[in-house]
DNA sequence: CTCAACCTTCCCCTACACTGGAATGTCAAG
DNA sequence: CTTGACATTCCAGTGTAGGGGAAGGTTGAG
């Protein structure tokens, strides 16, 4: 398929698909006899897989490493394995981040949800933030 | 009291603060005869707003918005519930696309941890795409 | 008087993740 | 044969949240 429907099927744009592969996110993709970038089914997945590590917030240098491990499937099981370790040690940090944010906010919300009249004050500037 | 002591108290640089005013967060500041910025409680009172606000997660503009709301004698509380409503949203959404992530990671590391010559065959560590 | 520590404006720089647009090429339909 | 929708490369700009540093003014201490 062609670079557009490669990316409607993913959900990006064309600019999006030339910019992953200028940054090694994608392999170079493989050109049709008239120049124009030829996509499967299977780059259409990585860039679901890119788009779903986006969404989690990750940034595009820890998504490229998670799959260039993924493409070095034929390297030392020791390093590969190491590496892994690394990004699930990462993970767990970002996720343990995420969770305390997550339960500030839940406060501040809840606080906020409960405030009466008086504590919206303009004067106050909503002061449980 | 002059920038560097308002940065300070509100645990911020004195660029950010600059950058602050620039961007329409703080109301320009009143000046000593020198020139200087003279701040009073109110802006740092106005500061640790904002720096609350940027931990829970919001964008300056979403502060913008509260704090303008608020300068206009609007309580802006309401408006401040529904933000924090949706940063939870998005925060639960954030959460669990990296669970989801970590699982295949840790699925990966499993698999490479089992240490057979199965576990660097490509195709099965390309088996999650 | 000089020096350090402040302050001022000004402009440029950073990283990230794209996005826009120009100039050009390709291709199927009418 | 032309039109429109695609595609190509390359260069440049956007938005976010500031940071770096120059060139100069101000102030208190020694």
């Amino acid at each position: 398929m062609r670079i557009g429907e490669a990316a409607a099927a993913a959900g990006m744009t064309t600019k999006t698909l030339r910019f992953y592969e200028d940054s090694g996110l994608l392999p170079a993709a493989k050109r049709s006899s008239n120049g124009y970038r030829d996509y499967h089914d299977d780059s259409v997945a990585r860039l679901e897989f890119i788009r779903r590590g986006r969404a989690a917030g990750l940034a595009l240098t820890q998504i490229r490493e998670i799959l260039s491990l993924r493409d070095t499937g034929e390297a030392p099981c020791a390093h590969v394995q190491d590496l892994l370790s690394n990004q699930l040690a990462e993970l767990d940090h970002q996720i343990s981040e995420l969770m305390a944010l997550r339960s500030i906010v839940a406060g501040l919300h809840a606080t906020a949800a409960s405030g009466t009249d008086a504590s919206c004050d303009p004067e106050q500037i909503c002061s449980y933030l």
